[in-house]
DNA sequence: CCGTGTCGTTCCGCACTGTGGAATGCTGTT
DNA sequence: AACAGCATTCCACAGTGCGGAACGACACGG
């Protein structure tokens, strides 16, 4: 970033973000140590976050994120996803299948907005709901951008469940799986997730958050060959959906 | 809040709130009536947030709630979720009944925590799901909370939708149901919400966001009898709860 | 219980960072 | 093209944020 930003607020985001990575709880010189900022800095911006809501304070004096930041999270997600919805709108009508936005999130993917298909039989994703990485068309396209230390980290602390017996569920096979969708440039969840579906997905370059789109449905329907039609169709909508993410 | 915190990181955190109420994009003059600030402060704080991803700037110069706030806001809902838990555990265990733990997000309520009953039949809601406020146990306690002004304005907005035949569709009908929840002290959704299905709700105090414990089951487990008995257990847990929310 | 070590909290002088009025630029409408 | 409304930039100034030092709180071991 360039230009530089009001450093109070940049820096009480830092805590927040820290807070969020380290996924508990913290203390004040854990904090310090990861952000490189004096005790009494860091106890007078948490203070203010603390009274405001958006963390706490345990009586153990460590601090954790607060019930207000659900709040706002909430209704990030809802505007983010009425925003991205009429470019998912046009995977749905131009595929005729569901496409799905989902981020990354810690060592999973989270839903944030959905398009759906016309058919009967189709694809239902909640907006909000979690999934694995490693068993999804989204979390290995978003796995694929990852370094493959950071890949094997996760699949260390999230573990390789298997969703079907399609699942990859060693880590040298994902890695592998990974390196072919880096080069092809989409990953497909073969019935990895859920038996008889497939599902083709992209990143969306340039978003604030790593994020990835889909479009998914009934196996018979969304064919390897409905997948080389579907991809430039995704990486183009995924385009429009990066520049309306990381707009500013 | 007798202590004052650092403006800048309030003021920043008062324009993210905006944001959020206002539930879609916008401008700075906007911004500059709902906060009372002059358009080059708030210019900058919404550079700075833009520039970290938990703004974005749309072509129409308008301003919306960024990616980053999703990631925050997931962080906050899990450790949140899992701090509640044990207290949520207590009411399963003791009523033999699925606890929820849900917050007031815009008009509708949102699930952040939940413990389930060792029963086969038993109530299943996912975290992170909404629902609405006047046909939920844990929505008309929220409700409660409000004066009859806010909750008109909240029905004339989301609607008062049949979910069965008992649910309350009539404004009227639901103040009147309201004023009996604030003289008793807890919320019944008596197959209002799903027929065959009763909920008691009360109030977590000192939450910073709105909130509610409910416990559900089953109509003929979760009787009027049963009620009696759950709930001075809710109450004393939403006091647990609440001082864990509010901790700092 | 007391002493010690570790970590958190408070204080306050100082200067740098945040501020907002004024000027300028941009955009949309007529 | 002109105009109105809104956004963006600039910069002098002072007040707000800062962090080193001192003090307080807590946990642990003897």
């Amino acid at each position: 970033m360039a230009e530089p930003g009001v450093q109070s607020v940049e820096r009480a985001l830092d805590l927040l973000e820290i807070l969020a990575e380290l996924g508990g709880d913290a203390g004040l010189s854990e904090l310090s140590e990861q952000s490189g900022l004096p005790l009494p800095t860091i106890h007078r911006l948490m203070r203010t976050l603390v009274a405001r809501g958006y963390a706490r304070r345990l009586p153990s004096r460590r601090y954790a994120l607060g019930a207000r930041m659900i709040r706002l999270g909430e209704s990030a997600g809802r505007q983010l996803g009425a925003g991205a919805r009429r470019h998912l709108a046009r995977v749905a009508r131009e595929l005729g299948e569901t496409a799905n936005l989902a981020m990354l999130d810690g060592e999973m993917a989270v839903y944030v907005a959905q398009a759906a298909s016309s058919h009967s039989m189709r694809m239902f994703t909640e907006v909000g709901r979690r999934v694995h990485l490693h068993s999804t068309g989204v979390g290995k396209a978003l796995l694929g951008e990852l370094p493959d230390a950071a890949v094997r980290d996760i699949a260390d602390r999230a573990g390789l469940s298997p969703a079907t017996d399609r699942t990859i569920t060693d880590v040298d096979g994902l890695l592998a799986a990974l390196a072919e969708i880096r080069e092809r440039g989409y990953a497909v969840d073969d019935g990895e997730q859920e038996i008889g579906v497939r599902c083709f997905a992209v990143i969306v370059p340039g978003a604030p958050v790593p994020t990835a789109l889909s479009v998914s449905g009934p196996a018979a329907r969304v064919s390897f060959e409905f997948g080389e039609r579907a991809v430039p169709v995704l990486h183009e909508v995924a385009r429009d959906v990066g520049a309306e993410l990381s707009e500013g």
